[in-house]
DNA sequence: CTTTGCGCCACATAAAATTTTGTAAAAACG
DNA sequence: CGTTTTTACAAAATTTTATGTGGCGCAAAG
């Protein structure tokens, strides 16, 4: 009686990852010839990929840009106190935040990074003032606007 | 004779972009319930995202760990010089290293933030020093190990 | 008030996904 | 070394889903 799922993968699957990583909607006819099986043992790899956590979900990539958002930024803030308590409320304050994508606990200057969008700047300062800065854990906050993206990758490269 | 494709749209499209940022693999049917139409105009409206480009794409999102790919981390990068062809210069060279998974030209102390995704410490380290630090544009870097994610939505906040 | 166009539903058809069944190869076991 | 068990695969049948068509109703424009 194994509960947790094994996780072990070929070459195939990591074709399959590789593929479903760039394209997501690629049907599973056209999947099972890109790696050279039939479609039946095809779908049941992905299947197990999915099962085994691999594939943790699939989502549909937006142009930020033409649904109106035209500010994107990084920002690095500090916390008053490195406490678990503090961290944990932080957490909680930031993931009621919409507009804060990505919140990542990180080594070196500062305690933590966020990856923010909103409209414009007009939205993000408020946004930041009424919202972010009000969060009491918060120490100092160091924004990075973010001028164009040149690569945002969703394929993670796979290790031999 | 409309060559670009006429943006807008109204609360349906809304909640379908909302849905399908969540969860890209629903079946039509199952979204024509949840926004309250029937099949056919749903896919209209979800063909006509596409085709307008505010859908630009669909991913597989994996479990990094799951894969070996243990150590991310966010770099800031400042060029020797700020010319465009230095900048081109550079954009180049990061294009061909997959482990730069993003790379965004911003504001503030650094030129450019990249999030690099690797096997592991030693993995990480031979990848700054034999590719990363080796492109000759590049003067200074500060990584930030990323030591745990606590937010990572793929769901933008799309503004009224 | 009429016309036009858009968005919708309902039904029909086509395509795809999924399940089932059977077979062959590889791995574990006696 | 042979037997059993497991695993992976293909082929075909079934079910589900997507897609195309026709017609209706509403809302805006004339």
């Amino acid at each position: 009686m194994d509960n947790s799922v094994r996780i072990k993968f070929d070459k195939i699957d990591r074709r399959i990852l590789e593929i479903l990583q760039a394209n997501a909607k690629i049907t599973n006819a056209q999947l099972s010839k890109d790696i050279g099986l039939s479609p039946a043992p095809t779908l049941e790899r992905v299947k197990k990929l999915e099962q085994s956590g691999i594939i943790k979900s699939y989502h549909a990539k937006l142009d930020p840009e033409k649904i109106g958002l035209g500010v994107s930024t990084f920002v690095l803030v500090s916390l008053i106190g490195h406490n678990k308590g503090n961290i944990d409320a932080f957490m909680k304050e930031i993931n009621d935040i919409q507009e804060v994508i990505e919140c990542h606990h990180i080594t070196g200057t500062g305690d933590f990074i966020l990856k923010i969008i909103a409209k414009d700047i007009t939205a993000y300062q408020k946004l930041m003032l009424e919202k972010v800065s009000e969060i009491k854990e918060v120490d100092s906050m160091q924004s990075m606007v973010i001028l164009s993206t040149f690569k945002d990758s969703k394929v993670l490269p796979i290790p031999a």
